[in-house]
DNA sequence: AGGTTCGCATAGCCCAACTATATAGCCGTG
DNA sequence: CACGGCTATATAGTTGGGCTATGCGAACCT
């Protein structure tokens, strides 16, 4: 199979996966909502700008998801000691309590869709998740523009 | 490896690759055109209501999307002869071509993150596509209901 | 010290999604 | 065969995440 249509279908069944989780759960959160907590919580603190660079949205975009999460106590806003301009974003216990809820309620309500997997299905799903993990984490690099690659 | 934490990790690893895919293009078109283009293209032409319940969107927002689709001249709407309320909805051929020019522009902006992968990671990713993609069509088929499943 | 760049906030827009409701055609029943 | 109820799509109006453009203060660099 070539790989444009491998990437195709990828981002197609993807699109189709985003729509189940949306409509499985009757949840009024956003998927904004746990894709900056779960990218805080794999990364660990950054600054604002980072944060809505490697979730792939705006500035602005994140400053308002920011806000609306500080204002439920799900995230910390510190504010930098080196940079006065700045704040350190870091998750809230109750915002990682949160998502692991939301992750409870979203795998039970898609468990009637999975529960038939077996092992080795499983395994192909997981590995699955570990490639693309890896390859978003190696493009996200050039947007945690901090650290300048160490060029061997 | 509990079946909830994949669902959970599957989930938010697709919630960015979406943003990813989003922000490779700087296409107009949104993911519900394609999301709808897909389905009509692996399910066949089908009514405007089951095209709304197995793309997981309501009834108003199908109308809409197909409305708009309809106005470029991407899918065609066809007057049920059984039913004069009910439309069938089809592709029509510049609509597959549309399909077809997204999937190799978002491969090729997706291409420098995804050209390494080996044989190996190719297949692993292509059966997980499979394995998805069974579930989500079982998922449809409550939604499917003009034709009941033929219980064994 | 002053201009430029950087980091976040604000303003205003767009569009996909929703709920609620309207319109129109089918269908069964007396 | 008229009428009530159901079904299929359309319309109205709201919400909310996303965007671009721009403002404002802090940092940086001559």
């Amino acid at each position: 199979m070539r790989t444009s249509d491998l990437i195709g279908d990828l981002v197609s069944v993807n699109h189709r996966l985003t729509r189940l989780a949306a409509a499985a759960t009757d949840n009024a959160e956003s998927p904004a909502v746990w894709r900056t907590l779960s990218v805080l919580r794999d990364l660990g603190p950054m600054r604002l700008g980072e944060l809505a660079r490697v979730s792939r949205v705006s500035q602005p975009t994140m400053t308002k998801l920011v806000h609306a999460l500080g204002d439920r106590g799900w995230v910390r806003r510190i504010p930098d000691a080196d940079d006065a301009r700045a704040w350190l974003i870091s998750t809230d216990p109750r915002g990682l309590a949160a998502l692991a809820a939301w992750r409870e309620e979203l795998a039970g309500a898609l468990a009637p869709t999975f529960d038939d997997l077996d092992d080795a299905e499983r395994a192909v799903l997981a590995q699955a998740v570990d490639i693309l993990r890896s390859r978003l984490e190696r493009a996200d690099q050039p947007a945690r523009a901090t650290q300048p690659a160490a060029s061997a």
